[in-house]
DNA sequence: TCATTTGGTTTTAATTTGCAACCAATATAT
DNA sequence: ATATATTGGTTGCAAATTAAAACCAAATGA
């Protein structure tokens, strides 16, 4: 992994684990059902000394589990938590946007269908209380309980630039 | 960047672009309103010739536009384009997943709130067109007119293996 | 005219990635 | 019981990337 991000952000403690190459693949191979490090290496293309890594960090973030299938064996299976499984709407936001914007309309390699009607996923948006779709301008950043005097000066910063 | 996906696959082509440890961070500033690339360094930490090669990739990409904001000269702005925004509901995705399993309840850097009410903002999550919570069973993934042979087969598996 | 700012590039050391070979322990086949 | 295959790695090493610091040209401001 690349240098640790230290400021208190959201989107910087996300990238702490997921900042790299490699770790939305093993998350999507996990929701696609693999369990076996070789499966999931297989289905990846990813070296074994990085997976290997990779799985370390899930595991002691409480994302994925490790359970030995064998018993006091070198067999384990790893499979997501509740943690790992409210990823979800995550990597569906990140499939959609690749679905649009990398792959574009009519060449989507994965469509996301909803089982009741075959039709597509909408599109996962920030929605009000009432159900109305909100943009951009509807949507205000504050600074949070958590927040740093660095974050709460940036966010001030946005709110006049943005203002 | 790191070794290059070639598999077709939404999340692939997704950490194509965004599959190191600052772009998302990069993607942050842009919404926050920064444009200047020492604004941008300096909120986000990044190496300068880091910064300078992420920001000709999404500028490549039709992330960001690259505006001349002094006359043939050497000072730039770079604001998000229609793509850049239509980042808006992944970038949101990341920051709730990193608000809630990253910090915790009580502990959130930067809160997401509704204008119209101050209230939170609801999370993203997939939902029918009637306006209900869909859980992952209620979603499929199958084959799109753009998939490979081994896309076809990879989610194959994955049914049989959820089922 | 001089100083400062901007957006880099270059150099170098440190770190990470990725490949191939190797390994120990378990499971399977004979 | 023994041999073979499988599993989940580790190790060594070369290549690639990152990150820091120094440096640079051109534009802008004093």
């Amino acid at each position: 992994m690349a240098k640790r991000h230290t400021h208190t952000c959201p989107i910087a403690g996300v990238l702490n684990i997921f900042g790299d190459n490699w770790t939305w693949l093993v998350i999507r191979e996990a929701f696609y059902g693999a369990t076996r490090f070789s499966e999931i290496q297989r289905n990846t293309g990813i070296a074994k000394n990085v997976l290997s890594d990779r799985l370390d960090v899930l595991v002691n973030e409480g994302i994925l589990a490790r359970e030995d299938v064998g018993e006091n064996g070198t067999r384990y299976a790893y499979r997501l938590t509740a943690k790992g499984e409210s990823l979800h709407p995550v990597l569906l936001a990140l499939h959609q946007w690749g679905n649009e914007h990398v792959y574009g309309p009519g060449n989507e390699p994965v469509l996301l269908l909803e089982r009741a009607t075959g039709k597509p996923l909408q599109p996962l948006a920030p929605t009000s209380r009432n159900g109305r779709r909100l943009t951009r301008a509807d949507i205000l950043t504050r600074p949070g309980p958590g927040a740093s005097k660095a974050t709460v000066r940036r966010l001030a910063e946005a709110d006049a630039s943005l203002a």
